[in-house]
DNA sequence: AAAATTTGAGGACATTTGTCCTTTAAGAAC
DNA sequence: GTTCTTAAAGGACAAATGTCCTCAAATTTT
């Protein structure tokens, strides 16, 4: 819990006073691997702080394939942010691609925090600036760099989801096929 | 003006006195054809409201090549956003493709309306979310749609950007070549 | 109006990536 | 320990895209 009150704290200047009077309107949430967080077609109710795990965050098109976005890994923030937003179904998937444990506040909960208190006020402009930076950043990403730049990326910035997430959801997350992956791997090793 | 006062009334509640008490926080800029709204590494200090006109947003890289994120019209806001809230340089440029007129604010003046009324702080959580919004629908299409789709889009979405823009840019908003996007014109004029 | 310059279309070939398939290795089930 | 199953690596060929170039049309300059 008091990882999630560094964060705020990083992002605005809540008090411990105002963190301990709006912590009951949050709960914890336990994920086993494969179970879901978000999802298709369901409307995103909760925004969840990633306490321990990983979850996966991706599209499926009509054909079933699907398309990872995002790895999200903890001390984070974790939604179907537009459909959590809108309170309209959400077209990404998230799940859980190991034990994973949040602590979530829903949309009432939300507003409620915003009516009661200036200091949710900011820390709601906050979040969706945030987010919309996280979002810049992966849309940068998707244009300037290379698969191999992107997995040299993973690589570098986070390493464990290599190690716990499967060949097609990495290869799907660069943009390319399993077989392209292959190729990327065999040139990184030389 | 009342375009962009009907702008803020669809993200929010503002009452006609609340408008009236806040717009002169606003100036008008005009560009001509060519001109940067805002420059490569230059901190990007305003938020602006697209009363006529249109304007490019493209990342450069080390080897000079442009990269289109996008084609900002009439009745939408336009900004570096990630430069604007962390006030720290632009990684993108912000050019108008024809004449243009904006409304603009300024960091310091937004603050001071975040500071002295509620309803700009709901507004600018409000901006903050619909940028979010956009910026995950590109970053949806980047990852789902074909470059030939993404041109149907854009034919369908944004046809004046197809006539204004040269064939350099739109390819570089595409994702491809010139010549692939001959290509692509040729395979959607049979 | 003629010349010069810019812009878009498209040919030829090289490179990259995808598709389909086989092989290999690792782990699970018996 | 052996067989079965699953996951990753990689071969062969096809398809898509990029690079480099030329040509034609349009626009600008003189």
């Amino acid at each position: 819990m008091d990882k999630f009150k560094q964060f705020l704290k990083s992002i605005s200047s809540i008090t411990d006073t105002e963190y301990n009077e709006t912590i009951s309107y949050f709960s914890k949430q336990n994920l086993l691997k494969g179970d879901f967080f978000v999802k298709q077609d369901k409307v995103c109710r909760h925004i969840g702080f990633i306490l321990k795990g990983t979850l996966r965050t991706y599209y499926m098109n009509d054909k079933g394939e699907e398309t990872t976005s995002c790895f999200c890994t903890e001390n984070n923030l974790t939604t179907s942010y537009k459909s959590f937003i809108l309170q309209q179904p959400s077209n990404i998937i998230l799940q859980a691609i190991e034990e994973t444990q949040l602590l979530v506040i829903d949309y009432e909960n939300l507003q409620k925090l915003y009516a009661k208190s200036t200091v949710w006020q900011t820390i709601g402009r906050a979040v969706a600036e945030r987010e919309y930076i996280v979002m810049e950043q992966y849309a940068s990403i998707l244009n300037n760099e290379t698969a191999k730049e992107k997995y040299l990326r993973l690589l570098k910035e986070q390493p464990s989801v290599l190690l716990k997430a499967n060949i097609e959801d990495i290869a799907s997350y660069l943009g390319v096929t399993r077989r392209t992956l292959s190729r990327i791997r065999q040139e990184i090793s030389k």
